[in-house]
DNA sequence: ACTGGGTAAACAG
DNA sequence: CTGTTTACCCAGT
C-alpha cells in the first residue's frame, strides 16, 4: 500500500494505492497532520507505474473539484467489494458532471430495481469518492440523501458541477 | 412532518 | 442462521 497526498484548492486530500491501482480517497483531515517526511518503506516500494496512476490521480480529482470530467483514470482496484458493490460503483462512473441519478434510479440501471436501499448501501461503502462520484447520487424527489464523507461535501461538489437544484436536507 | 410497511445487502454473533 | 443496521421509497395520516 502507497499513499501520497494531493493538495487543491478545497484541502489536501490522500490517495492510497495498491499494486493492483487506486484502492482510496481520503477526503481532507481536519487534525492538521504534522506532515513532512515520508515513510522511506514506502519510497522503495514506490515503481514508475504507480508515480503515473498518482499523476493520474492528482490530475483527475483536481478536474473533478472544478466541476470538469476527470480524464484519464489509473486503474480501480475494487477487490475489496462485493459483487453487487462493484455493479453499482460502475454505473456511478457513468454519470457525467452535472448530472444526477437517484438511488432508485442506479438500482434500476444495474437491474435490481427494487434494491434502491442496497444502492445506498453500495454508495457508502464507495471507497474512491469524487472520482467515483457517488455524491451524483440523491434519494427521490431530489433530495439530497447522505454522504459518508459529510453532506457539506456532497454540496460542494454538486454545487461546483452546476447542478445544485435539489432541496435542503435537514441538518 | 411523521409513521409504517416493503425491500435488499452487509455485518455481528 | 437470525437479528440489526442502513446514504431508500411510497403511501398514508
Amino acid at each position: 500500500m502507497h499513499a501520497t497526498r494531493i493538495p487543491t484548492k478545497l484541502g489536501t486530500f490522500t490517495a492510497r494505492f495498491t499494486e493492483g491501482g487506486l484502492a482510496a480517497i481520503d477526503f481532507p483531515e481536519r487534525t492538521k497532520t504534522n506532515g513532512r517526511n515520508s515513510d522511506p518503506s514506502e519510497t522503495l516500494i514506490a515503481s514508475a507505474k504507480v508515480a503515473r496512476w498518482k499523476r493520474q490521480t492528482a490530475s483527475a480529482l483536481k478536474r473533478v473539484l472544478e466541476g470538469r470530467r476527470p480524464g484519464p483514470l489509473p486503474p480501480l482496484d475494487w477487490s475489496q467489494g462485493t459483487e453487487f458493490q462493484r455493479r453499482v460503483w460502475s454505473a456511478l462512473l457513468d454519470i457525467a458532471p452535472g448530472n444526477t441519478r437517484s438511488y432508485s434510479e442506479i438500482a434500476r440501471i444495474i437491474g435490481q430495481p427494487r434494491s434502491a436501499r442496497a444502492v445506498g448501501g453500495a454508495c457508502g461503502a464507495n471507497p474512491i469518492p469524487v472520482l467515483v462520484p457517488c455524491h451524483r447520487v440523491l434519494a427521490a424527489g431530489g433530495r439530497l440523501g447522505g454522504f459518508s464523507g459529510g453532506l457539506d461535501w456532497k454540496r460542494r461538489l454538486l454545487a461546483r458541477e452546476g447542478a445544485i437544484r435539489f432541496t435542503l436536507a435537514p441538518g
